[in-house]
DNA sequence: TTTCTTTCTTAACCGAGATCAATGGACGGC
DNA sequence: GCCGTCCATTGATCTCGGTTAAGAAAGAAA
C-alpha cells in the first residue's frame, strides 16, 4: 500500500472520504519514511511537528548513564504530540523508529490549513485529541503500586501485538526491569500456566 | 489571619492590589474552611469545580484493596485542577484534607465572572496555569528509574516541609513504599550521616 | 554452508523492600 | 492520673529484581 493511502485510511476509520477528499489528501505532503533507527526528534532539540504514525513502530525514550529508559511504544495509527512541541522547549526525550516506518507530521499552521480545507474533519481531529490524553499507556500510578510482573501482565492484554514485535530488552526497559529479569518473569509466567 | 485575606495574599504574590481590588476580593464568597478529613472531592463524584489550597494541607489518592495509595500533597497556594474536572467524567481519586485547611475553589464560570471583574488578572492567571504543568512532583520517570531510597532523599530536598508535617504512613504510601521500610530507609540514611 | 553478532536464557549471589509480629512512644479521652 | 488507640520502630524471614557471568538460540553477513 502506498504511504498516501494509509492516511487516507485512518481518516476513513473516523469518516466516509468523498473521491475528491481522498485525492485532496494524497496530494498533502506531509508524510515520510523512515529507517529502522532513524530520528523523530533527538534529544535536545525543539520540536517543529507533531507526528502519526501510519506503520510501523516508534519509541520514546531518553538515556540515563547511557542507557535507554523507554517511556513509550507508538505504532499503527497512534499520534505523537512531543511535550517539547506543546512547550517550545528542548526535548529531554529522544524519539526514533523501532522499525521502518512511515510517519505523517504537521504544525498546529499546517493542521489549520488542513481543517481549512476540510472542515468535516474538524469533529475528528478533537475526538483523536481526547483519544490521546484517554489511551495513556503505563501511568505513573502502575509503576507506584503494581510488581514488575503484574506491569507485564497488564501489558500481555492490553498490548499483545507489541509484545511480538519489538525485542525483549526493549519491553524490558519499557517496564522498567533488565532482560534477564523479564526472562525469569516469562518464565515463571508459563510455568504457572502448565500447573493449571 | 482571616480566610478573606489568605486570598488577597496569594495573588499579591504575583501583582499588587489595590484597596479597591482587595475589598472586592474579600466580597467573593468563594473560600470555604474544611475539618481535617472533610472532603473536597469522592471517588466516584464529577468534580464541580477547581481548588486552591490557601492553607493546611490536602491529599490525592485512591483505594487499592482498601489501602490508600496517595499521589499527591497539595499545601499553601497549591491549585489543584482534577482530572475529573477537566474530562466530566466520575474521580478514579478522592481528595481530602490531611489537616484542617482553607481552600477556595472555582468553576470555569466563576472564574471567568472573576476575571471579568479583575482584567488585569488574566496575565496571572496563565502563569499558574503553566506552573501546574511544570511543578509536576514525582513523577512517572522517577518511579520507573529510581529506587525508594533515593525518592525519599529527592522528597527531602524538594519538599523538606512536607515530610515535617505530614504523618510517616502517608509518605510512605506517596512513594509507594510500606511504612517498615520507609522507616529503615530513615535509619539508613541517618546513620550514613553519622559516618561522614 | 560457516562465521559473527545480537538477543535471550539460565545460574549463583546479593541486597532491598514486603510481610508478620512484637515493642515502645505519643496523644486523647476517661 | 490511667487506658486505649494510633503510629513509629525493630527484628526475623521471604521474595523478587539486580548484578555478574556464561552459554544457547536466532539472524545477518560472508
Amino acid at each position: 500500500m502506498s504511504a498516501d493511502n494509509l492516511l487516507v485510511n485512518y481518516f476513513s476509520q473516523y469518516i466516509t472520504l468523498s473521491p475528491e477528499e481522498v485525492e485532496l489528501i494524497q496530494q498533502e505532503d506531509i508524510i515520510r519514511e523512515y529507517n529502522k533507527g532513524d530520528f523523530l526528534l533527538r534529544e535536545g532539540q525543539i520540536a517543529q511537528t507533531c507526528f502519526l504514525v501510519l506503520k510501523g513502530c516508534v519509541k520514546r525514550y531518553y538515556l540515563e548513564d547511557g542507557e535507554e529508559k523507554i517511556m513509550d511504544f507508538y505504532t499503527e495509527n497512534d499520534p505523537i504530540t512531543p511535550v517539547s512541541y506543546a512547550e517550545q522547549k528542548p526535548s529531554k526525550y529522544t524519539i526514533s523508529c523501532v522499525e521502518p516506518s512511515i510517519v505523517s507530521s504537521g504544525t498546529t499552521e499546517s493542521t489549520e490549513r488542513f481543517l481549512q480545507k476540510f472542515p468535516r474533519f474538524v469533529p475528528i481531529f478533537v475526538q483523536i485529541g481526547d483519544q490521546i490524553s484517554a489511551k495513556k499507556q503505563l501511568s505513573a500510578d502502575d509503576y507506584k503500586s503494581l510488581s514488575p510482573e503484574i506491569r507485564y501482565q497488564k501489558l500481555l492484554e492490553h498490548r499483545p501485538a507489541l509484545v511480538n514485535r519489538v525485542p525483549q530488552y526493549m519491553i524490558a526497559s519499557y517496564l522498567g526491569i533488565q532482560p534477564e529479569s523479564l526472562s525469569r518473569i516469562r518464565k515463571r509466567i508459563s510455568s504457572n500456566q502448565k500447573k493449571n
